[in-house]
DNA sequence: CGTGTAAGGAATTCTGACACG
DNA sequence: CGTGTAAGGAATTCTGACACG
């Protein structure tokens, strides 16, 4: 669970490319990108760019699909896997947040 | 002077999109191939394709033609790095073998 | 549902060359 | 020397649609 950014997130790369790369046709990454499960950017004419970590994402969906799970359904794992670290994020938050009170000793939210 | 590997050197960049990034056109960015200043690579029908790092050795290379280096001299100059850093990496080597060499008690190139 | 394909058009990229300063 | 540009051709990408299972 590496946090290593920057490159990682650039959308530079184009559709053939990332079709080469992943080993899926054009036709199937546009359809991913239909199904909401990608969400590319579009240069000013148009043409869509694609990340490192879309990529990865698109190795994700076609080992799925490869076992028969549905668009619908890898999306719906999809959104749990985020909502999951969206909860950690927020928990870690929380505990930075109880160690700053105990340190300071802050009163927790004071109903007057 | 970070070793952050992967996708940093990966081609996968076609030009246009590098023109935009760096600033630079595209017969300026083909230029500075002729002068082997920048080596990117091909896809199978002969469109360049370059890393992030072939960007960021763009921008080094604009930041000196603004100051009036002659691309003969930017190669020069990137010449003289690479031998540094080909040095410290042996120096390194080297070193190693020493702290090896002492710990087990060989004989440095025995003559008989 | 997921993917292929032909269609027509727009934009990209390539090379070799001429121009200019 | 370094860069712009017009030229002609090849390859890419886009969308909407029809096909098939």
């Amino acid at each position: 669970m590496q946090e290593n950014h920057s490159y990682r997130d650039k959308k530079v790369i184009s559709i053939g490319t990332v079709s080469e790369i992943t080993g899926l046709s054009v036709r199937q990454i546009r359809y991913y990108e239909e199904r909401q499960l990608i969400y590319p950017e579009r240069t000013d004419k148009g043409t869509r760019k694609y990340s490192f970590t879309d990529i990865e994402r698109l190795m994700e969906i076609a080992d799925m699909r490869e076992e028969g799970v549905q668009t619908s359904e890898i999306l719906k794992d999809f959104k749990k896997k985020e909502n999951k670290e969206a909860m950690s994020k927020d928990i870690r938050k929380k505990m930075l947040q109880g160690q700053l009170n105990a340190h300071f000793r802050v009163q927790p939210e004071s109903h007057k």
